[in-house]
DNA sequence: GTTGACCCTCACGCGACGTGAGCAACTATC
DNA sequence: GATAGTTGCTCACGTCGCGTGAGGGTCAAC
């Protein structure tokens, strides 16, 4: 038999959560003494795990309680529900990237965004949807029509493989960005795997090998090409330079 | 200028949140007519924008007010740092599906998770050092820093590691949870090559030989510590003294 | 002048606890 | 067995970012 205290700190959570926890009936001690203290049990420690693996996850206590309570609760339905709503959130989060890419672009001139695109990712997607029948009714359906269309483009382009390959960019830049942070010269990053990585998404949105002489070459117009500047300043400052000359290096080496 | 319905719908936000945030002095509008009514600019468009990316990072409003007030405020900098966080996040998430996955797998009975990977990337950094503290106090120095190193070697394997590690304590663990079920003693299961299998885990988990003594020594541990006596317990009931009897006489045969 | 969409200001509600306040009870030491 | 320090308890209000009415003024159109 355990007090709030203990379990407090065998749990992490603070003696005012298990109170919270008794409270709403989410987690009843064991026993309570004469002196009303709260005992807790190993089973309690259980359910306790259970409690903050599913708190983990984002479910409401509620829901927990409903999970747990209930021996014919369907979790795997539930958990599979849950995640699928992170999904989204994930979405969501890869948008609001982009956004901010063009936020970027835009704050440098080399782009102009409407003030509707300033917003996306920003903005649930049924919130977007009203707002184009809005757009239906003000301008008429030709000028909504261009708008959806090229929505609808973006809409492809990055769905199915374009996704993976995002990932895959993702990342062999983050890490590389990460190999800069921890103060790695941008050579010693040329024998970085990543760099491999990132050569084999080049040949793959090609649709053609990339040689080491066409690498450097890429390196040269990602230098040239303020897009790409802003987009690689974007994910760490200095990160443009950093990246061609490991691209450089790593051509270099190869012939 | 636009009115707050105007700015809802093209902002995505409610009416209540542009009332709200002009309330807190976070968003005040451009123009305030006789009749009360609150009138917007592009300026106020932006800065909307501003507020909700670093909302959408989870910055409490009053920071972001601080943030934005500053006239030393580089937009594109704190934009670049929010993409980081927003990576970060998002691989974040990219945990939590994995974790529920691996959950929903393991409902299944397809996978065993120890409770270490369970709430993997998810406690914070500081609960845990103070849980690593706690265990000094308890243990002594010498069987933290055991925890600890396993923790960083762990950081360094691969998935595939990870998984054939977890796997290999599920066989052990499992193997001798059969053995319990069917009557056999732990005197006997001491003999089992399954608790030679364990022990390598250990010495695998902790990145250095597991001498008999040191064995005997973990078995302790599991028995005083709530956190293992809930995990074994939750493999089989009275699977914790089982385990740890079937150790300690191994340990006894051995030297 | 009436309708209906829009605007305003209170002001309470929520979810998951944090944070005292004020008091009882256990533990350790002198 | 007195005392001090820790730990426990129960209220009960505070937090954050709004949602959700209630109750009432304003505006454009018919």
């Amino acid at each position: 038999m355990y007090t709030v205290s203990e379990v407090a700190r065998m749990s992490g959570v603070t003696v005012r959560t298990l109170h919270h926890y008794d409270e709403i009936g989410l987690l009843p001690p064991a026993h309570i003494g004469e002196n009303r203290y709260r005992y807790y049990g190993r089973e309690e420690l259980l359910r306790l795990q259970q409690i903050l693996l599913h708190r983990a996850l984002g479910l409401p206590l509620e829901e927990i309680s409903a999970i747990l309570d209930d021996p014919d609760f369907d979790r795997v339905a539930t958990l599979q529900k849950h995640r699928r709503k992170l999904q989204t959130e994930a979405e969501h989060y890869a948008d609001l990237i982009r956004t901010i890419d063009r936020t970027i672009a835009d704050l440098k001139g080399d782009d102009v965004m409407s003030d509707m695109d300033l917003y996306s990712g920003l903005v649930p997607a049924e919130k977007q949807a009203e707002y184009e029948a809005w757009l239906v009714e003000k301008y008429g359906p030709d000028m909504a029509e261009d708008i959806k269309r090229s929505k609808q483009v973006m809409a492809d382009w990055t769905k199915g493989d374009m996704e993976a390959a995002m990932k895959q960019l993702a990342i062999a830049e983050q890490g590389l960005a990460n190999a800069m942070d921890r103060g790695i010269s941008a050579e010693d990053s040329a024998n970085d795997p990543l760099i491999e990585i990132h050569r084999a998404w080049v040949a793959r949105m090609w649709d053609k090998p990339c040689p080491p002489q066409a690498y450097a070459g890429l390196a040269d117009m990602y230098l040239s090409h303020p897009d790409f500047e802003a987009r690689y300043e974007s994910i760490a400052k200095g990160f443009t330079t950093y990246l061609t000359d490991a691209m450089k290096a790593w051509a270099e080496r190869q012939g």
